[in-house]
DNA sequence: AGCACGCCGACT
DNA sequence: GTCGGCGTGCTC
């Protein structure tokens, strides 16, 4: 054989396919089993094994005959739906055999409609009854439109989460690949002139549109696009008639992204200090295999520098990177500033991208087309032809954590991905989580500190202000005040950081202690005096605040606490003479209000900004030299074991807005308990020295990460019903632990209604288990899933499980 | 999840 | 009389 064929050439290429030449493993509760697969003329897995060894060439039998000899093999499907398991189809008629690689997408019938499925893999025979199989419809794609690791990568992701494999995939690919879109990269037809092509051909003489137009697509060596024809006022008859002539043909092609040649580098490189240096260095190091690096810098110390000199040198090895961001507006911020930066071609993945433009970059990505790629956690799913580098900014931050359907955390993925690929990786933080400080402890990651500011800038005071007795005016002690006074006095800016939106939290009627509640919740709401209404937080419940008590009608109905409108308008009563800006969810839903206040601010004149944690990211407020924090006891006592954690991330986010120039920059911190260890420990000797006292903490209390969590959560219209159904589900866990002791012990907390147990409607519900390893952890999840789905009141609750919960309500 | 089937209340 | 409520069952 002197030529390999396109057949056997992609058959030897094919990634491996899990084959199952004996009963499958799962399914094994299924009534029946077809018996009647003797009367096959030879193995078909002898077949695939030569065929995927390279072995089998045979070009004088036409692929067809081929397989009229064999056996129709068994797809095995993976469906968007949110059961767990695979489904069976016979192949489609005449499919090669070839043809059937993982990951191409198939069209079956599904009950009585039509669905697109994944291939996962092929099967001799089927564990369905007979009757049960039917036929795949159509295959999709010639190859697996997505690449091989990143299908893998699915699938391991689909069982670390225990989610459905079908639902797991939908969630990775674009939306118009799950609709059956060619994935193949746009075609666009183009118009040209032929070789006889000219505007001054006599036979324009009396067709001057038609003269006008082979002079605008003249213009256009390359081709004119044909979508331009319409805004350059050519008609389609015009270009009929030049097409008849011979003048004009049309030719279709890809669109292909190029770069620019030349260097990467539109402007020059910054110099690295030292940290800054060793940071960069050791992360080169580790280029061609997998090496997780945690950066933690201090706010303002160049992180962003050591991202793009070492995204420059993957560049240069003809590399791609994947960035991500957190879920907030830095994405046009980022994207400018790469830009800036380099020659490259850069997408960035928004949540305003079209279903369309989505899907060309994932193909531009796929196909080198690509080279950088900037998006929030879902960009993780990305496939890229040529990875290099894979970077998680603000690592910390809550929105790598998908909070529904697949509940996946994007940077502990990031690291699986660039394990997978053999890849560095790089989480960046100012104020790193205590997960992957733990894991630079125990040397799983490299860490790496840049602890000095770029510049001259210096780090700012924090201060601890005891409110103890002290009567606060809206939330503001009289100290603070007098603070903020000489501050705008001297012609600096201020920064009052209050994590609650609204007028005030609670609407309390004084002569007889009503209390607004939600309807829908167990929760009080808020009171948005500017709108005029009540707000529930929790479901988005809105009713008129009563001028009336509703119990005993009378008049006396107080806000009691303050939110950050009842701060700004304090605040503009207290300083008249200075703009007081408020930056929350409210204020900024408008498009672009954002942007206006932001203007304000930059130009540097003295002013107070309020704001939630939206202040506390992303922006620089260089002129401002005043930050203080209004109440930094929720975080100190709340329920939650990790509410202290992102208590001190948003301490020293905020903090990190101040003194960025030369001003140096002072925190007061207002707080009911001065002396706690854990505040005390944060402001005094910084977030590290708070960290260690915090994992402390979690060690004695064997929390995360020195534990693994999963909860299962329940939620149904009835009291009691998701209890009762948790119920259930404990027990079957609890057997499965009985029957299973050498897996490791697991403990089972609960079930309990949640914290807030009713919430827009629903009563809620949880069962928390806790191991000390991984492995015994999922061993239980993998067995008992099957169980819960199964279980009789798994139709009246809606329910879903969360492997590494981020909060336990 | 979808989407059927199936059996009981208020309405053209 | 039927339109439609959500309980139960199934999807290879």
């Amino acid at each position: 054989m002197d030529e390999p064929s396109d057949l056997n050439r992609r058959a030897a290429a094919r990634p491996h396919v899990e084959y199952r030449t004996q009963k499958s493993a799962d399914n094994t509760r299924a009534k029946g089993r077809c018996k009647d697969e003797k009367q096959e003329p030879r193995k078909l897995s002898s077949f695939l094994l030569e065929l995927a060894a390279g072995k089998r060439f045979c070009p004088t039998i036409a692929p067809s005959r081929l397989e009229a000899r064999l056996p129709v093999p068994i797809l095995r499907l993976a469906l968007p739906s949110p059961l767990r398991r695979l489904f069976d189809y016979r192949a489609p008629a005449n499919t090669p055999l070839t043809a059937l690689q993982p990951g191409v997408r198939v069209r079956v019938p599904f009950g009585r409609r039509q669905m697109i499925g994944v291939l996962v893999a092929l099967a001799e025979h089927s564990d369905v009854p007979k009757e049960k199989l039917r036929d795949a419809l159509e295959l999709l794609d010639e190859a697996s439109p997505i690449p091989p690791k990143l299908f893998e990568f699915c699938l391991w992701v689909a069982n670390y989460y225990q989610h459905s494999q079908g639902d797991t995939l939908s969630w990775a690919l674009p939306v118009l690949l799950r609709q059956g879109e060619p994935a193949s990269t746009r075609q666009q037809h183009v118009w040209l002139l032929t070789k006889d092509g000219h505007p001054d051909d006599p036979r324009l003489e009396r067709a001057p549109r038609q003269r006008q137009a082979l002079k605008i697509i003249a213009q256009h060596p390359a081709g004119l696009p044909h979508q331009l024809i319409g805004k350059l006022q050519i008609s389609k008859s015009s270009l009929d008639a030049l097409q008849d002539k011979g003048l004009l043909r049309r030719e279709t092609r890809r669109i292909t992204a190029t770069r620019h040649h030349g260097s990467w580098l539109l402007e020059a490189e910054l110099p690295l200090n030292p940290q800054q240096q060793a940071a960069y260095e050791a992360v080169r190091a580790g280029q061609g295999r997998f090496h997780p690096c945690l950066l933690a810098g201090v706010t303002g110390s160049g992180k962003t520098e050591v991202y793009l000199q070492l995204i420059h040198r993957v560049l240069e090895a003809g590399k791609q990177a994947l960035v991500l961001i957190p879920e907030i507006n830095l994405g046009p911020q980022t994207l400018a500033r790469f830009e800036r930066r380099f020659n490259a071609r850069i997408a960035l993945l928004h949540s305003n991208l079209t279903d369309r433009e989505r899907l060309d970059i994932w193909l531009a990505a796929r196909d080198g087309e690509a080279d950088i790629v900037i998006g929030t956690r879902s960009a993780l799913f990305t496939p890229m032809k040529s990875l290099g580098l894979i970077i998680v900014d603000e690592e910390h931050d809550a929105s790598y954590k998908q909070q529904d359907g697949l509940r996946y955390q994007a940077r502990d993925l990031a690291v699986v991905r660039a394990r997978q690929e053999e890849l560095p990786v790089l989480l960046g933080s100012a104020t790193p989580s205590l997960e992957s400080l733990h894991n630079a402890h125990i040397g799983r990651y490299t860490l790496l500190k840049i602890g000095q500011r770029a510049g001259n800038a210096q780090p700012p005071k924090f201060l601890r202000l005891d409110v103890k007795s002290r009567p606060l005016d809206s939330g503001i002690s009289r100290p603070l005040q007098q603070a903020i006074a000489q501050t705008l006095q001297a012609g600096q800016q201020v920064l009052v950081f209050l994590n609650r939106r609204g007028f005030a939290p609670v609407l309390l009627c004084h002569d007889c202690g009503w209390i607004g509640v939600c309807p829908r919740c167990d929760s009080r709401m808020t009171l948005h005096q500017r709108l005029h209404e009540l707000r529930c937080h929790h479901c988005g419940h809105v009713e008129r605040p009563p001028t009336n008590c509703p119990q005993c009608h009378q008049v006396d109905l107080r806000p009691i606490g303050a939110g950050t409108e009842r701060a700004e308008a304090r605040l503009a009563r207290l300083f008249p003479e200075y703009p007081v800006l408020r930056i929350d969810r409210d204020s900024t839903a408008r498009k672009g209000s954002m942007e206006r206040l932001l203007i304000t601010v930059k130009r540097g004149e003295p002013c107070i900004l309020v704001g939630t944690q939206m202040l506390a990211k992303g922006h620089h407020f260089p002129r401002v030299t005043l930050v203080t924090i209004l109440d930094a006891d929720s975080g100190l006592f709340s329920a939650d074991f990790r509410a202290s954690e992102r208590m001190a991330q948003l301490v020293v986010q905020v903090a990190g807005r101040a003194g960025r120039a030369e001003e140096p920059g002072k925190v007061i911190i207002q707080t009911h308990c001065a002396e706690h260890p854990l505040l005390v420990q944060l402001t005094e000797q910084g977030y590290f020295a708070f960290a260690e006292q915090a994992l402390a903490e979690r060690r004695a209390t064997n929390l995360p990460p020195f534990s693994h969590l999963a909860l299962l959560r329940a939620e149904a219209h009835k009291p009691g019903q998701a209890e009762a159904f948790l119920e259930q589900a404990c027990l079957e866990a609890q057997q499965l632990c009985r029957l299973n002791a050498s897996w490791g012990h697991i403990e089972l907390l609960g079930p309990v209604p949640s914290p807030m147990e009713r919430r827009a409607g629903r009563y809620r519900a949880q069962l928390l288990l806790q191991a000390q390893a991984r492995a015994p952890l999922h061993r239980l999840l993998a067995a008992w899933l099957p169980q819960v789905e199964q279980l009789p009141g798994s139709r009246n609750v809606r329910w879903s499980l969360d492997v590494d919960p981020m909060d336990l309500y």
